[in-house]
DNA sequence: GATGAATGAGGTTTCATTCAT
DNA sequence: GATGAATGAAACCTCATTCAT
């Protein structure tokens, strides 16, 4: 009576579909991706694509989501450690660079992929909401760290954790539309060793 | 027996166009963007668009131009002074962030609609030069800086200046990106303190 | 599982196109119609056009091959014939002609609907080489059948079978033209009888 | 109190437009010729066209009879002449034939002009009516002296004079599309050699 | 008369979405 | 569930025509 299909096919259907749509996206933009596009890549039909997802927009919102989870997991997993606050920092730091250096120059990971929708996201008030939520964690998470580094005295106090939680996140953000612009001319490794000299020691000579 | 029309109000014409089409562009990004919008917004019709653009992407391509120059013909008229490399810097800083945070909260300033377009800019060859020579420029400009106050004996000397000024143009642009995704509750002044301070001593405490 | 609609099916859709395209452009000409026309008069929409043609150069060039086709099948199953040179040249003649004038006075045959687009087929170098085919296999065919005359002793040995080939096509054609400008007033039987007499004997009084 | 133009400078005017735009329409085609083309062909702007004439198909229209006014003119010279009806027929065909090949191979002679024309003047009740009476005019003309051929026992007494010179006219429009798709290789010296020697004793051998 | 900036209707083409099979 | 033919709303762009100068 039931030839119903198991939920475990239905998600990895719809992941399958989210990842064509991740790789289209990264590589056209939102805009100049086409449901055809997606479902080739998926190695579906136009029609399949409706029968998981409602429309192209559901697909964008559900592609950031799945972007941002992926993400959140791959950095879960390296951070949680014990320690200096400098040193979870830089730990951090690490792997997220490395996560964005992964791919080969021209390559678009999964990083890439959410940098070329921002301009698409931020003009749809769910989808900033979405991003609000994902930036709130993220600053929530390094203050957190800032926070305990002044408070065990290894961090300036007069720093304010928030906003250096920001500027670092901003920083990150400016590099990854730098790699977009300089494609192979951009060296990863380069931009994490000025990045954590800077944040380290600052500009200014110390005497 | 000749109306031909000054060159002067031909120029002006075309600025009027691309004051309509930086709004345009800034509020829904490029494409997005009609024509008919560009027109309506410049109190023309489609068609007068065209007897001063080819094209859309015309259009696209001499708005940015128009960006960039706008953008450094303000900061050039600030920044020119003598003195310690920081405070150079600083006012450098100082000028930029002020011209950021001008426009009301939800307002499009100049560099927001340059940012609402670099996913289209990222797309086309033409305009990804046009963005490297701009970011060349700035590179260039605050790198000389840094490897001054290198010289002098000011900063650390084991910065590397280059990627040093990448790392903050890569703030400024994520702080650029962070303030459309908020809105209003992004405060440019907070912003400017917690780079220009994180910049300053790092984030070690100096003993 | 499977809607895949079979070749055959889209061939007739194809045709049905094809059939409602010769009809729109044998009235308007070429760039008078519109796509929407074509579509309508196929009973279908717009977009349904595309599915099936890329462009509307593609549907005109294909729309030329098809009649072409179409002529050269009724054309293939008149003549093979055995007999005098003069007998097949009239089995021919007789066939052409009677292609000609069969559609009602202010119809649409389909040669005539290829006239119409000749001076658009003129102006495109893809449809111009397919039209020269065209000609140069008409031409071979009857200048081979002159010949053949000639050789036997029935026609006139200072003839030049190819140019007198191209006269006699020529003839045809601008038949089709004055049949398109006089409308009723054209009468096909007529020409083809005139054609005859002139090319049997020639204007000149035989002794 | 009257600057007003001279009639002789307005029609001076008139018929440098009117060239310009045959110019046009010979190379383009009627549709794909833009007013602006015109104006720039004739050196004026395009608001100077609607001085002269009301609309595109006014123009078209003038064109036409310009055309057809300038080739009758020309042949009304050469042809009058007292003889033979071949020999008067062979003068007419002579002028004929020799204005036609006289532009270089690739080159728009007037009637060339028209030609391109057709397709768009069939679709319009003033034209049609224009060509009518130039076809009129020139059947008239050719049937007259092929009667008088019959009549004076030098032509074939069973020839229709009418669909006779509607033949060759017939033969001398088709010709002419040759020319435009057969380029140089067409060759009119030869076309008109072959369809005269047709034209006086047929295809069929004479004892 | 002459100019050319401005208009806006209309054409081709694309593509998200639907739905019969 | 899956398919892809069909739809039709828009989008870009062209160009005949008008009209203030």
């Amino acid at each position: 009576m039931c030839p119903k299909i198991t939920i475990e096919y239905e998600q990895e259907r719809r992941c399958h579909i989210l990842d064509a749509a991740a790789w289209c996206f990264a590589r056209k933009g939102y805009q100049a991706t086409t449901i055809d596009a997606v479902a080739m890549q998926a190695g579906l039909s136009k029609g399949a694509v409706y029968v998981y997802f409602s429309s192209k927009e559901a697909l964008l919102l559900e592609v950031v989501e799945y972007q941002q989870t992926r993400i959140a997991e791959k950095l879960a997993r390296v951070l949680p450690e014990k320690g200096a606050a400098l040193e979870k920092l830089e730990a951090y730091a690490a792997a997220y660079f490395s996560m964005l250096g992964e791919g080969k120059a021209g390559e678009c990971s999964d990083l890439k992929v959410a940098v070329q929708l921002w301009a698409e996201l931020a003009k749809n008030e769910k989808t900033v909401a979405a991003l609000q939520r994902d930036y709130s964690y993220w600053r929530t998470t390094l203050a957190g760290l800032i926070r305990e580094g002044i408070t065990q005295g290894e961090f300036a106090h007069h720093l304010d954790p928030d906003m250096t939680a920001m500027s670092l996140l901003a920083a990150i953000d400016g590099f990854i539309w730098q790699s977009l612009w300089l494609g192979e001319d951009f060296n990863w490794q380069a931009a994490h060793d000025a990045l954590m000299a800077l944040i380290r020691d600052g500009l200014v000579k110390r005497r």
